[in-house]
DNA sequence: GGCAATTAGTTGCAATTGATACTAAATGAT
DNA sequence: ATCATTTAGTATCAATTGCAACTAATTGCC
């Protein structure tokens, strides 16, 4: 266990200040971005994010289970569930039984969900940019670095907190 | 066969890769991280992460009245009126009316809010050293920086589209 | 082969959220 | 002074979220 609330070591900041606190940082920064780009998709192409997500995985990685989206985004089953729902009354994936396994059905985008996806992505792009811009390309590397190990100790933090 | 996408120039990032886009990455990293520290508030404080929020604020600027919140931390006005009063409710904080201006409360912590915030601090920077743990403290002094970039940028970036 | 345990996916529900509309108080222009 | 505008804060409503319970299909154990 690694998370104890006795008093800290010599060297840690003692007193917590919100501005300097990176969870909050993270968060408030995380919301800012993610509000412009939903905003953006929602607007624009009438998409939420975990249907653009959606796509983006379907085009990167083929025709998919949902359990496979699931594995590969972390994203939560049902939020698969009805991302996969609204793009398939829209026609910009299709479902398929899957030969083998009843149960599952595999997403494959259509023509038209490919389309799609090919007139969002530079959008997509250019946002990225924009945010990035002024930025030193070893920096966002390293941001990028940071975040997925970020992402891997809250993981291992809240499985171990589980765990137990 | 798979719709994929086109050939581009070598290592261009020219195509949209999920696992490479900042925004997706900065995503799901805020929600890994908020997710853990939201649930250890919760569960052994019973606090929403805006009435942790309200605390600390409190606890580092003195009295404050709700929109100098709202300025300071950037939350909704009804997330802090929500928090304001589930503190209030349970003695964490008290609002007296504001002399010179009868529509403005001043929300001031009582010894228990102090009290609790006193207990709690040390665990959330437990939480933050064992989040950055391994981490170059340089890493994280730039990353906390990067951060506070990507949220001006967004910021900006979303006035302009809102503004003109 | 048959039944328990697992897995894929959906539905229902309850809590959180944020935009909008509203009340009440303050400001300010004429 | 009066009335339109702005501001502090609250209430209402619709949408999003994720957990838990559920159905249906599969696997494995005997």
């Amino acid at each position: 266990m690694t998370v104890h609330s006795r008093p800290s070591s010599p060297a840690a900041p003692e007193t917590l200040r919100l501005d300097a606190y990176l969870p909050y940082r993270l968060s408030v920064a995380s919301n800012a971005v993610s509000g412009l780009i939903a905003r953006a998709y929602e607007d624009r192409f009438g998409l939420t994010i975990p249907q653009w997500r959606l796509i983006c995985v379907l085009m990167e990685d083929g025709p998919l289970s949902q359990v496979a989206i699931v594995a590969r985004t972390g994203m939560d089953k049902v939020t698969v569930s009805r991302a996969a729902q609204g793009l398939t009354k829209r026609r910009l994936v299709t479902r398929t039984d899957h030969e083998a396994d009843g149960r599952s059905h595999l997403l494959t985008l259509t023509e038209e969900g490919a389309r799609l996806h090919a007139e969002i992505a530079p959008l997509a792009l250019a946002y990225e940019a924009a945010l990035i811009a002024g930025l030193a390309p070893s920096d966002v590397a390293l941001l990028k670095r940071l975040l997925g190990r970020l992402q891997s100790a809250a993981q291992a933090l809240a499985g171990e907190a589980a765990g137990r």
